[in-house]
DNA sequence: CACTCTTGGTGTAGACTGGACACCATGTCA
DNA sequence: TGACATGGTGTCCAGTCTACACCAAGAGTG
């Protein structure tokens, strides 16, 4: 035990919401947690914050660590500091959430000595700590930030059919859009590129694919322009 | 040194970002530094955090201890924990914003042992530590939430004419703003009440004062209003 | 091979909202 | 009493948002 210090100190994590986007849902990712306090609970992927890194850096080891997800769109989201939220010591933590093209991130399950699944928003298990609680702010977050951030496409493949997109949207906002004003107002923003790839292997008429422009966003945001849906 | 550990942690302080609004100014409290790293520099009231307290608690504990400010409009805002932010060692610092009615803490300056001071923000001297970076960041916040959550109104006195609100606004947005279009919309959302007082002690005709109605505000909010200017 | 089923893709009209704009009123001060 | 400073008020136009329905394309099925 050779750290010592003058007063006492709390232990400082990180942890991280990872949201996907499949089949309609919105899903999280989750790790089941093989030591002790709430062993065999899913909780978010998360540790200890190193001396020598950023909390940035912790928090993208730590992702690649437990779940293998590295390069992923990741933003700090508040700092947990209740007294009791964990019932070993006084621990504090930095939350962060994570947006994930889930195609590239399948099944994955069992790839790490931890269990690690994707559950959908709104069908969670009980989570240790106060996980929950950090969940329920990150998908505040998300959802409020979705109208003026052009975030949604962080779910979704490279090239999407705006039907897709819709639909996230749809998830995001809690509310149903109209197809046509969406992508009236989607396109009119030049945001979004046509390929000239469709959909395959579907049993309806295929759906051209788009790809988001970040380039040309960047562009436009420097002269004024700001996304809004 | 009784405080030992079996890994080695960064020590944990809060900072606050303390905003007024006055003669149709931005402007923050500072302390001078009295003690090492940065004595004499100006910089952001903050301190330790306590095991026994929330990160919220220590927040306005030290608020209370070097600025004497209690029961005023406080969020959290960010964690910066870059390596090198403090000299003496590895400290994280979860920052918090806070917005005071400038009318109820006048000039203080010596009240305490510690020297205060209200700035111009764009008037800043060179801070210690990264907190102009800390700075930074609560004016972008700031700036970006007064548009859609009615916190100006923690800037100003109880009572308040419409032009002095309507300052406060093009100063945070940066932009003039048109009085008509600005009276119509502010007093449409219904929020305001109209109170039977006037400007004292102007060389003008005076200003009728109104009063924010924050009951009203919290039952609108329930019934889907959003606030947007 | 025709019929059905599912989703893709398109335009217009009316309501609403946001922004530009100018003048008289009221009170102080010289 | 006249000049000066700010308070307080309404309309019109343009752009934006919303509601809304039909044909097209391709797969699947009998």
């Amino acid at each position: 035990m050779p750290f010592t210090y003058e007063y006492p100190r709390p232990a400082l994590t990180v942890d991280c919401v990872v949201f996907g986007f499949d089949e309609g849902d919105l899903k999280v990712l989750l790790i089941e947690r093989d030591l002790k306090p709430f062993a065999g609970r899913w909780a978010l992927p998360g540790g200890f914050v190193n001396l020598d890194e950023t909390i940035d850096t912790a928090a993208r080891r730590e992702l690649a660590e437990e779940t293998g997800l590295t390069e992923i769109y990741l933003e700090q989201l508040y700092t947990f500091g209740t007294v009791d939220r964990d019932p070993r010591e006084r621990v504090v933590s930095v939350a962060y959430y994570a947006l994930v093209k889930l195609e590239d991130h399948r099944p994955r399950a069992a790839t790490d000595a931890r269990k690690a699944a994707w559950f959908n928003v709104d069908d969670i298990p009980s989570l240790a700590f106060d996980h929950a609680e950090i969940l329920d702010t990150a998908l505040r977050r998300l959802k409020g930030k979705v109208r003026y951030e052009p975030i949604g496409f962080e779910l979704l493949p490279e090239k999407f059919p705006l039907s897709q997109l819709q639909h996230l949207y749809e998830v995001c906002l809690e509310e149903p859009l109209d197809k046509r004003n969406f992508r009236k107002k989607i396109l009119g923003m030049g945001l979004l590129t046509e390929t000239d790839e469709v959909q395959q292997d579907v049993a309806h008429r295929a759906a051209r694919l788009y790809r988001f422009d970040s380039r040309r966003y960047q562009q436009l945001k420097k002269r004024g322009f700001s996304f809004w849906l």
